[in-house]
RNA sequence: GCGCCCGUAGCUCAGUUGGAUAGAGCAGCAGAUUUCUAAUCUGUUGGUCAGGGGUUCGAUUCCCUUCGGGCGCACCA
């Protein structure tokens, strides 16, 4: 439990104890007082209470402090003006604190998800080429996000859903067909809704090495390529050489998936059929027109959506059902959806299909991520797939670097736009704030590498040699900051926010940089290093849990 | 037309579910290097929180409205 959950639950006995009252830790606050005020922490639970209690909010505070004066680690209370207060903690309980976060990755962890199952799925991208910037945006935010409810008392499983079943899939399967059969001098043509990107010609050219001229006679004269029975050949390779580029790129980009779930597969088990008996049992289906419709304007979309064409085909949203389906019936308490900036009109149509299937609403969530504007020297670049300026997530890795690319895709909230400027992303100066957190850890791990001349015996800055009952501004304010990381990575979790997360750690590179400018840690006083070897070990282990969490590369040398 | 997101410092953005004097980074200005890495630090300039109205002890935050920007409104995926 991080120190401010300890001290909101003190809080919460003491107005239980005193006024019989339940209030939940969230509805109050417990942080940072501004700068001039006194305390280490503070509080706004007076104000909270006096609309209920009906009594002024500095009354409240006294009495509150007055029995928060008696916990153990409390070393002074005060209460300010209108009846903020503000705790002095003793320094006694830093030192536990931050022995715990050197001893165990559990001091970093919370109970929000309570070991419930939730599903993240994201990317999720046609797999018909390249990975894109959005796509990438959505690896960074959801990887990330993952990460965070990993710390956060959830079971977690990344996924990604391969739409391997539709007309793209099609498509691409015959612009494959068509370059193929073009190496061999056929004037075979890449269909207009097709794939005209080179890459296409570069699996061609794979295809026939692989498969050898005896692949190719079999084909013989054809007209119709669809009705060839070749055609699932081309479409099995495309798909599978799509999807080994893919995973590359996501690799390279620190991202794993423990599952990626094919849409056919949806069809070729029968889930689809299934879960159509269930919504149709429910009576939310009916026949318009020749085809099959999903009443979901009953749970709040603007008009119903087509499950079956008239055609006999099913729609993408068809295998959706199923899909959903299938993820409740591996035991997931939650679903995660992130979707990219031109779906949002798509969140109706799923929290319809949960409560379709008979769940509540709130078992879905749906993240819809803003998008990404790539600027190159403060020019907006247009991207377009036909004029061919398209940049690919390979070509943006290869520029500017795994850590770079994720820590830009998740410092902004995933509400707004994000501008990605890949001059600024690339600069190795101070305008870019990843170095900034990685020149940090750089800065500290040189100090622990002094130190091993110094201290030959590391177990002399443990927590039972040191003392922290004199602490300078520097060192008190970076102690803070690191004991806070926890909690903050409990608030990211509820938030959905990785960028409140990349915020406070940046808050926490900032105070170690003016605690090294300001401080020497090597010296002769060797009692004052040791303690601040202590503080600085447990600093080291709270970048590593972050950058891990981030996905930047914690560098020990710069 | 309808729906979703956004509008906060010159630029890019935070803003802890309605609370302390609205905060960072960059850019600008003035400084710091015989000391563990200056990719750093210290100080400083810069705000009608798009405009208007409402709710209340208190609004950047909630409600209404106007204006401005982005995106979406398929028997495509």
């Amino acid at each position: 439990m991080s120190i401010v959950e300890t001290l909101k639950n003190g809080i919460k006995a003491i107005v239980k104890n005193k006024y019989g009252l339940d209030v939940e830790t969230s509805s109050f606050d417990l942080a940072a007082p501004p700068e001039n005020q006194p305390g280490h922490f503070g509080s706004n639970i007076a104000m909270v209470l006096a609309k209920p209690l009906k009594k002024a909010p500095f009354l409240i505070g006294e009495e509150i402090a007055a029995a928060l004066k008696t916990m153990d680690h409390i070393a002074d209370v005060e209460v300010i003006k209108p009846g903020y207060t503000n705790l002095t903690l003793k320094h006694e309980f830093y030192k536990t604190e931050l022995d715990n976060m050197i001893r165990s990755d559990s001091a970093f962890k919370n109970d929000l998800g309570k070991g419930k199952t939730v599903n993240i799925e994201f990317v999720s991208a046609n797999p018909v080429g390249p990975l894109n910037i959005v796509s990438g945006r959505a690896a960074a935010y959801g990887d990330t996000l993952a990460n965070i409810l990993d710390y956060s008392g959830y079971r977690t499983v990344r996924e990604t859903y391969v739409n391997d079943f539709g007309r793209q899939m099609h498509l691409f399967a015959l612009s494959l067909m068509a370059r193929y059969l073009q190496l061999y001098g056929r004037n075979n043509q890449v269909p207009e809704e097709g794939y005209q990107g080179e890459y296409v010609t570069d699996i061609a050219k794979a295809m026939k090495e692989e498969k050898g001229e005896i692949f190719y006679k079999s084909i013989g004269e054809v007209s119709d390529l669809e009705a060839c029975p070749q055609y699932a050949q081309f479409r099995a390779f495309g798909l599978k050489h799509v999807l080994n580029w893919q995973n590359r790129t996501l690799e390279k980009f620190g991202v794993k998936f423990d599952r990626w779930f094919s849409e056919t597969s949806l069809h070729e088990s029968g889930e689809v059929a299934g879960a159509f008996k269930i919504i149709e049992k429910r009576g939310l289906f009916y026949e318009k027109e020749d085809a099959v419709w999903f009443k979901t304007t009953d749970f709040g979309d603007d008009k119903d959506r087509v499950v079956k064409k008239t055609d006999g085909g099913f729609t993408y949203f068809a295998s959706d059902i199923a899909y959903m389906q299938n993820k409740i019936k591996r035991g997931t308490d939650l679903i995660i959806n992130i979707l990219g900036p031109d779906h949002h009109g798509y969140v109706k149509r799923l929290e319809s299909i949960m409560q379709g299937l008979g769940y509540e609403k709130e078992r879905i969530r749906v993240i819809i991520l803003q998008q990404v504007n790539l600027l190159e020297g403060g020019e907006k670049m247009k991207m377009s797939k036909r004029a061919g300026n398209f940049v690919s997530l390979d070509e943006l890795l290869e520029s500017v670097g795994k850590d770079a690319a994720r820590y830009f895709f998740v410092m902004r909230s995933y509400t707004s736009h994000l501008d990605f400027d890949m001059e600024l992303a690339k600069e190795q100066s101070d305008k870019n704030p990843v170095y900034y957190l990685q020149y940090a850890y750089a800065r500290l791990c040189n100090i622990f590498e002094k130190a091993k001349e110094a201290v030959k015996d590391s177990t002399e800055y443990n927590a039972d040699r040191i003392s922290l009952d004199v602490l300078e501004k520097e060192e008190l304010e970076l102690v803070r900051a690191i004991i806070l990381i926890p909690g903050y990575i409990r608030e990211s979790a509820e938030r959905e926010a990785p960028n409140w997360l990349t915020e406070k750690v940046h808050f926490l590179a900032s105070f170690f940089h003016s605690f090294y400018g300001k401080l020497r840690v090597m010296q002769e006083d060797r009692g004052l290093m040791l303690k601040r070897l202590f503080i600085l070990k447990a600093l080291k282990r709270t970048f590593e849990v972050c950058f891990g969490i981030i996905g930047i590369t914690p560098r020990e040398k710069m």
